[in-house]
DNA sequence: GGCATAATTGCAACCAGGTGCAATTACAAT
DNA sequence: ATTGTAATTGCACCTGGTTGCAATTATGCC
């Protein structure tokens, strides 16, 4: 909801495509890939393009309401909820897990120290083994 | 040199194409991404296919000798020599800096022990501002 | 050197994601 | 309710990267 009304907040037109796109991500509390959401809105509104997905998807991003990150070789899209940044997502089952802001500061920081880089690993997702999947073979 | 040689261990056949992909990761002491290896490959041997290149890479890569890491949007792959394992690349000029091992290694540790994820920050290519390019607007 | 054969190549087709453009449509003004 | 217009859509095509498959070739063996 928080969605379509800062789309409209910024002169955007709010059209039934963008209506449903916001819905997805905003009803589906998990990481949703490009395609899950392309799937969810078609089912509703056949006919609806992908690239107008994208392209909805990029806006929500640059409005600050969706985060999108890469997993492994595709991206995933959440609703932004302040509180928890960044996650872990096991790269086998696809769990993921919120983790605590403050991981990463300390390296954020040394590499602005060290090397005068400057970083934002907020929104970075961390792929790796979960627990589960690193016990299995 | 040890590209060709590691590959010949491991009963692979040395071909042309590959000799010269080897040279190409093994000469330009950079981050070369899949377009500046094809066209290495092809001003030398006219014709080779980049399904070849993204083959061979693939298998360097698994044979240890390759690093292939994404950038933004794109791959990039160098050679892999022990001691610098990640880097920092600047999103806007694409300035790259080794930075220490022990950068990310305490945040790999939080992660495994807060909560049991097991990920490996070694590879990982950080993508930030450097100095110059964070000042100018 | 010639031969067998498994590995490798090039091709053509595919995938996710992105883009330029003409046709359509949400919205503001009347 | 109509209209004007700028924003948005769908389309068709493009990109980097990947894959299946038939044709080619590097290597081991004689």
């Amino acid at each position: 909801m928080s969605c379509v009304f800062t789309l409209k907040q910024k002169g955007l037109k709010l059209t039934p495509q963008r209506r449903l796109i916001a819905e997805a991500i905003h009803d589906i509390p998990a990481h949703l890939s490009a395609e899950e959401i392309i799937t969810y809105v078609q089912e509703k509104m056949p006919g609806v393009n992908k690239s107008t997905v994208y392209r909805t998807l990029e806006l929500l991003e640059e409005a600050g309401c969706v985060y999108r990150s890469r997993i492994d070789d595709t991206f995933v899209y959440h609703h932004a909820e302040e509180g928890h940044h960044h996650h872990l997502v096991c790269r086998k089952c696809g769990k993921s897990v919120d983790c605590d802001e403050d991981l990463l500061a300390s390296a954020e920081q040394e590499v602005a120290d060290r090397y005068g880089f400057k970083v934002d690993l907020k929104h970075v997702v961390i792929s790796g083994l979960c627990q589960a999947c690193a016990h299995e073979t």
